[in-house]
DNA sequence: GCCAACGTTGGC
DNA sequence: GCCAACGTTGGC
């Protein structure tokens, strides 16, 4: 028996990498690197190939999520917390049991009109949503087969 | 093990 | 640019 197939939500600054980005991207692929949050990882770590992932706009205006997009390389160490010219380099990641990892996710498909988080909010059905929990800053969270129906209803 | 200080996230 | 909420660090 495969695998139920899961439900995600990852956040990017569309100033920094947008949905655009990915769509032009090489092979509509982007390894999705720089996550340094031990929750966020750890869903990282449990994605399987074929997973789908919405693809949400933090700091953005307004803030919403845009598009989907597919788990199509399942969890590795990330190589720039070894860099140390790099921004998420981690001095205390030890080579040989690298603390944080990532996967590689395609594009599928650019909502035609987002799904602001407004929009979100007024949905009894996605009240929720870990997206919605006050404060929540988490930058990848599971997202529940009913959340998932119920915004492509309302795309 | 507590908790103050600090750095970061992200909506506004 | 502000700042509330959060996660992490480190002194004790």
């Amino acid at each position: 028996m495969p695998k139920k197939r899961q439900y995600w939500l990852m956040k990017s600054e569309p100033s920094a990498f947008s949905i655009d980005d990915l769509r032009r991207a090489s092979q509509q692929t982007t390894g999705w690197d720089g996550v340094r949050n031990y929750q966020a990882r750890n869903f990282m770590r449990s994605m399987a190939i074929g997973d789908q992932v919405l693809f949400y706009h933090s700091n953005a205006d307004p803030p919403a999520v845009v598009g989907i997009a597919e788990v199509v390389k399942t969890a590795y160490a990330d190589p720039t917390q070894f860099d140390k010219q790099d921004k998420h380099y981690d001095p205390e990641s030890d080579p040989s049991t690298p603390r944080w990892d990532m996967v590689d996710i395609k594009y599928i498909r650019k909502f035609s009109q987002p799904v602001s988080l407004d929009q979100l909010r007024k949905e009894p059905k996605l009240k929720d949503m870990v997206l919605l929990r006050k404060g929540s800053r988490l930058s990848v969270q599971p997202v529940t087969p009913a959340e998932w129906e119920h915004i492509l209803t309302i795309v």
